[in-house]
DNA sequence: CGTCGAATTGATGTCATTCAACTACAGTGG
DNA sequence: CCACTGTAGTTGAATGACATCAATTCGACG
């Protein structure tokens, strides 16, 4: 759930977990072994809905994304993950429910898979590690919150200035209608909105 | 995040810790003398935005809410939190960030103060307890995502519906006006929305 | 009894959706 | 290399959902 994509090197995870998390160079040594990566192309769908997500995904290359299906039959994107974020249906992972979302690669991506208890393995490594988890948790609910403001709140235009100045580098790696959907409105209605911005003058 | 309001014996939040939480009667003792328990009158703001919002209040009885004032100077509210729930501006305790929200008394209630590192303290009983934190974090997030998934994408009436079933003790309990504000729709739409629903017979 | 806020109702306005047509472009196969 | 196809994006006209504004009713409470 943290910011500023870089410039994919191999195992960024392992400089994530040092830099981000805190975690001492040789800590990570002891555990990165338990870790698998994986390289999807874009298209590939990493979890189903129904499926267990038995994983978090950490991006080190690349895109995804988690949608539903709503009961209207169209798609929402509940999330996007670039470089250096997680994603995950952490209901699915913790509570072992079905997951409620698809997760899937909107580019040839590189991501860690990381077990539902990999968090507790590091945390018996050294206890202040646990924290770490704790840290990405509430990250994760600070986020959705101010996502939830948007939607109670903003019409379409401010919800889309507020997603550019959230993730400024997604703009041009995502199509469109994917924004729309994010944004929880139609294309077509987007579509307007950036029109009618331009008429206003107004730059990315 | 737990549901099923009791009937508001004394120390509710204590038996919530032994039996939701799985903490021994023991260790509860231990550490409840460190929590203050506060009774507040209706309308009693707990936190404004701006506060640094330093607790995590339980509810034993009555009933809080948790609202932001949005760009347009409405009322939104986030949160109810009837008996046996826990409210708080997460990002507010974790981070020390102002409180972006306001925390009040719907009802007269008698809370418990939870201060930011009781949790902590609990861990440091027993190290199974951290996963009792664990675990509260993990509802709330997935509390928070049905949510986004209703605002995304269901319309005023089925978000009522859903509502309803969600909370169907807080109906009459909370004025409409403040549902119509959980909604994300003004009051006028649901009084609009709810006589549609009497037309096509709908009994709560 | 009078007052004030909550809820309802009606008339009207606004924003976003829907449906349809059209353009632009990328990928595919002849 | 070019036609064929499918998807993304734009645009227009009509519709629909919810908001706004204003008037009225209802009920709680001093």
């Amino acid at each position: 759930m943290l910011r500023n994509p870089i410039d994919a090197p191999e195992n960024s995870f392992g400089s994530y977990l040092s830099q981000i998390g805190g975690i001492s160079e040789e800590d990570v040594e002891n555990i990165k072994e338990g870790l698998r990566t994986k390289k999807v192309s874009k298209g590939d769908i990493l979890v189903g809905i129904g499926d267990l997500c038995r994983h978090n995904f950490f991006v080190e290359k690349g895109l995804l994304r988690s949608y539903t299906i709503g009961e209207d039959g169209k798609e929402h994107v509940i999330q996007f993950a670039p470089e250096n974020w997680f994603i995950v249906d952490r209901a699915s992972v913790y509570f072992n429910d079905p997951s409620e979302v698809y997760i899937d690669a909107v580019e040839d991506s590189r991501i860690v898979l990381i077990d539902g208890d990999f968090m507790d393995r590091l945390a018996k490594l050294d206890g202040d590690y646990a924290k770490f988890n704790d840290r990405l948790l509430h990250n994760h609910i600070r986020h959705i919150h101010k996502r939830l403001n948007l939607l109670l709140g903003a019409p379409a235009e401010k919800r889309y200035l507020s997603f550019i100045e959230m993730y400024p580098n997604l703009l041009l790696r995502v199509p469109q209608w994917m924004i729309a959907s994010y944004l929880g409105i139609t294309p077509e209605s987007l579509s307007r909105v950036r029109k009618e911005l331009a008429n206003k003058n107004f730059k990315v």
